[in-house]
DNA sequence: TATAAGTATGAGAACGCTTTCAGCAACCCG
DNA sequence: CGGGTTGCTGAAAGCGTTCTCATACTTATA
């Protein structure tokens, strides 16, 4: 009690610690951290001396100790494609929610569409001791999955319409949306219908809209052949707006493009545009993911909403729930639906090109 | 040696651990250890049979324990108040980028503009052991700072023109960039500006760019009373398309307007599209930020680049310049630039309203 | 009143790593 | 050829927690 080192104020550099707690308050270690984990069996007047001191110094346990007994940080990784083109932004926004709630942090990173970039960074998020990561897309190094594995972290995917990882992968229905596209189109009188599409190649969610779209026209016996469809370079404005140029150059009638993404929409409506095609009077466009950009474009753009919030918030969801041991929610199919905005019309009459 | 703990190979289940390593290599913790921290002074051969298990079982440290040695995690964290807007994404990458080229790891949060949530999120991250953090905008609790800075903790801001981190903090010039809008429109003939903003309350960097738009127009001996200025309710398009409405029945011979942030303007050109005002022939519209959305409205919008890219980069960089003890680099101030695209054109002969 | 059962408490080991310190060669110089 | 220097190595002490276990103290039961 008179040791000199048993100052009732820590010194103000350090940090404070359990030890400190449990002294100031006069009780044990193993005592405050009984409270502090709300164990029970700590009696009332000890447990009040401990909460004021841990109020009174604010104390902030520290979870790397933590971490190290428990085997767990409470902490989940989260490796997305891209973070500058904002596609993935509800869905991280809705992922960061949902851990926060249940207590836990988020890493992220961001693999540039790089399998072998994706695969470092889960190795730095495991040496960082991640409970549970998610992992976006379709595209992982076996290597990644089975270093994942092997430490039992918990893994769940999303946008991966391949599911990989089974019961844990959420993803869209890519396919069915283009569907809708088609069969919105169709039951508004178009017959000669184009398809834009972003490159196929190493993005299976675009691969799955495109051929849900050509399945469609299929099934409703019309040209779904490759003078229909037009593949992009990339999604930059000027490629769509070339490739529209190509596609209503080379097909002649076209009164309606479905695009299988938002981008390519607005640069289709730019080169209608640019020919004098009125929209919707002479061609109908439909846009697909409902991205921020949709609704400021003029005309606003008809497009299939893509709830990537919700995809990202049922990921880490499920997530949770494998790393609680609880049971997993069955899994149901990630809901989507036609925005009408102002590019969607019947067939005009005498269609532009003839 | 004849020890049944010591097998060669570690249980499949279990991680492996700096010992397992050493004992495969036949060295001891403290080599093995000198090993991967390439601290001088190990013979070659050892240093070739650690390194070669090292690679053989895909070691991998457990930052926790580091950390608790070290007192360092090799991680910092962010807040910013949106991660669904796209607005902050070229930021969020940057910093990304930039600590991950560093060995760093990045734990994000949003704080939704609350500064109450911001200082949870704070607490969350010191629990984590974060060496560093970076905060977003101006708007945060004394608690925060004070947490922050009792803990240790280095803080970088963005986005915050009040500057109250002192040298590390990095922000745009925002009202150097709407001077520099009016300048373009003086120059171009304008005499009738209007001003359109964003809601000024409690987001600084809107506020100043409104101020600078003022003060410029007053440096010019143009009218820049309330009456040309307009503030909207939030950010939705239809409110600013509104505001557009106002300013435009209000003003007569209004010829150019020039708007605190990208979606401000795409709603007023909506709005002057609706009204038959040719754009540019007839009225000039300018934006400021140069998001995403910019280059894919019709007519695509002339508008400031403000380098949200970099401003993260050059945050995250201080950053780590303090964290490693290295002096910083002088500050300099974040270079910003009129985008000429479709939507600025020299005052019309007669004014549309006139 | 003595014993069993139960409850609150604290001592101390462990988690996986870094780092100080001491030990032990081998070497150089006088 | 001895004492000092140098360079590599391993033992061991923490880092801040959690959690098991043993201990002391209550209370209920015989």
């Amino acid at each position: 009690m008179t040791d000199p080192t048993d100052s009732p104020v820590p010194p103000p550099g350090a940090e404070i610690t359990l030890r400190d707690v449990a002294r100031l308050a006069g009780v044990s270690v193993s005592t405050a951290s009984r409270v502090i984990n709300r164990t029970c069996g700590v009696s009332p007047a000890y447990a009040a001396a401990v909460q004021a001191v841990l109020e009174r110094f604010s104390y902030i346990p520290n979870n790397a100790a933590r971490a190290l007994v428990r085997q767990k940080t409470r902490t989940v990784g989260l490796v997305v494609p891209t973070l500058s083109n904002p596609l993935f932004a509800p869905s991280i926004a809705a992922i960061e929610a949902t851990l926060r709630d249940a207590g836990y942090g988020l890493l992220v990173a961001c693999s540039q569409r790089a399998p072998e970039r994706e695969l470092e960074q889960v190795r730095m998020m495991i040496e960082r001791g991640v409970d549970g990561m998610i992992l976006t897309g379709s595209h992982h190094l076996p290597a990644t999955l089975g270093l994942l594995a092997s430490r039992g972290v918990v893994l769940a995917t999303q946008d991966d319409p391949a599911a990989c990882a089974g019961a844990l992968s959420v993803a869209m229905q890519d396919a069915a949306a283009m569907a809708t596209v088609i069969d919105a189109l169709v039951m508004r009188g178009h017959r000669t219908i184009g398809i834009l599409t972003g490159p196929v190649e190493n993005t299976l969610p675009i691969a799955e809209r495109l051929r849900g779209a050509i399945q469609r026209l299929e099934h409703h016996g019309l040209p779904h052949g490759a003078g229909h469809i037009m593949e992009t370079a990339d999604y930059q404005a000027a490629s769509s707006r070339r490739a529209a140029r190509t596609l209503l150059d080379r097909v002649r009638g076209l009164t309606a493009i479905a695009c299988t993404g938002d981008i390519l929409a607005i640069g289709t409506i730019m080169e209608c545009r640019r020919r004098g095609l009125r929209i919707p009077q002479d061609i109908s466009i439909v846009g697909c993911g409902d991205t921020v950009m949709s609704q400021f474009v003029d005309p606003p753009l008809a497009t299939i909403h893509l709830p990537f919030g919700t995809m990202g918030e049922q990921a880490a969801r499920r997530l949770l729930c494998v790393m609680a041991g609880r049971p997993l929610p069955p899994t149901r199919p990630l809901p989507f639906r036609l925005i009408q905005r102002h590019t969607l019309n019947r067939m005009p009459r005498v269609p532009p090109g003839a």
